[in-house]
DNA sequence: ACCTGAACACCGTTCAAGT
DNA sequence: ACCTGAACACCGTTCAAGT
């Protein structure tokens, strides 16, 4: 509680972390992750040694951003559940995703690598498929998607075109578009047609660290439908 | 023509390069696209500047491996073009392609960087397209798959799988197969529900340094359908 | 406490010296 | 001609020395 002497020093500090992370979110869209810490720090205006104090590895930094990202994301996609067209709605949110990734190469690329080992990246990854699910929820009984998938398999089509966003995005920007209509057929098209092999994934499934899945959810996590 | 005296040295060489694509595949396969050269030119038993007379660049091994692949999977996607069924034809060269990514971590992720500036991979790019699109007008005239894409299209879908299936496949393998089929469900949809954004592309126009598309295709390559 | 930049380790690439 | 490994450049990371 009796944190005013420190207060001086650590708003510096804080004030230097919040740089550096605003340069490193400039400079990885623009440069992508190969982009050279030095560089960032150099645009934040600190040492090397300071980037490093705030984010131990190269990867925390791009963790860090990655973070910031999926909450927002998050939180886009729960307003998106207010809106009355439900099924609109869900594909509002990967047009949206999908457009972001276009402008920041950077984006999914991160997606990749961090995951498994980081805990904040596990709650952010959680809170995305908890509000997708809501989305898809809604959609499904509004009708506009079948109702064999789940979150997981919609956030890994979405993955899908966002890489190949980042690759061929900026050849031919309606590629983006049209590689999301084939989705769309794909999430509308009636289950019965075609039955999917395999069942979808739990969120905490998809960690490779998790063991090998005992098919009973551990705790349930309603969404507020 | 007078080669003769020439044949001892060079097979020597060409003894060694091929020593070092196959170690190279083999090490790539085994640890992603970051393992150290070092370690390709230690398991190929030939010293670092070997490998760089062979190969300038590190990228320039990796298309080389890439370039063998694709001519591969050209090949293959050839031969199921003979098959009765055409629809089941194409879905299982999908399910091939995916399945070698599983496999073959490096695979997929050396599409993203290389294509652009090397012109064999270009080559071996447009003869994948070329049985792909031989596959696809099959499927199309047996009524399994939908009018309005192209071979780049089904290319695209198929990449996203792939890019899912290097970082979630060892988490579960059904995983793959669904979004397979996924992608199955949107190639089969009825063009006329929901029509797609845009127009397919044409091979060329995959490649960023072509001009912004005349919109007129300049030498027709006929498939042989 | 926090900052800094010199120093270290690692890896892709080059090249002088060998045969 | 071709091979080799020491040497160089670059980049992530550490740490002794500053304030």
């Amino acid at each position: 509680m009796s944190e005013r002497e420190d207060r001086r020093r650590r708003s510096d500090a804080e004030r230097n972390r919040r740089r550096v992370l605003e340069a490193a979110a400039e400079v990885f869209r623009e440069q992508g992750l190969e982009a050279p810490v030095g560089e960032i720090a150099q645009r934040a205006g600190v040492g090397r040694g300071t980037l490093f104090r705030n984010f131990p590895s190269k990867a925390d930094l791009i963790a860090a951003i990655l973070v910031d990202e999926m909450s927002a994301a998050a939180a886009r996609a729960r307003a998106l559940c207010e809106r009355p067209d439900a099924g609109a709605a869900l594909f509002e949110f990967l047009d949206d995703i999908a457009g972001r990734q276009r402008a920041d190469r950077a984006l999914f690329e991160a997606v990749a690598d961090s995951f498994l080992a980081n805990p904040e990246i596990r709650l952010a990854h959680d809170e995305v498929i908890a509000a997708l699910d809501e989305l898809l929820s809604a959609a499904k009984a509004a009708g506009a998607v079948r109702a064999d998938i789940g979150a997981v398999d919609v956030l890994l089509l979405l993955k899908g075109v966002c890489e190949v966003a980042g690759t061929y995005g900026h050849v031919d920007p309606g590629l983006v578009d049209r590689q999301l209509d084939l989705v769309r057929c794909a999430l509308s098209a009636p289950a019965e047609s075609q039955p999917l092999r395999g069942r979808t994934l739990s969120a905490d499934e998809l960690d490779p660290r998790s063991p090998p899945a005992a098919h009973q959810p551990s705790r349930r996590r309603r969404a507020s439908v």
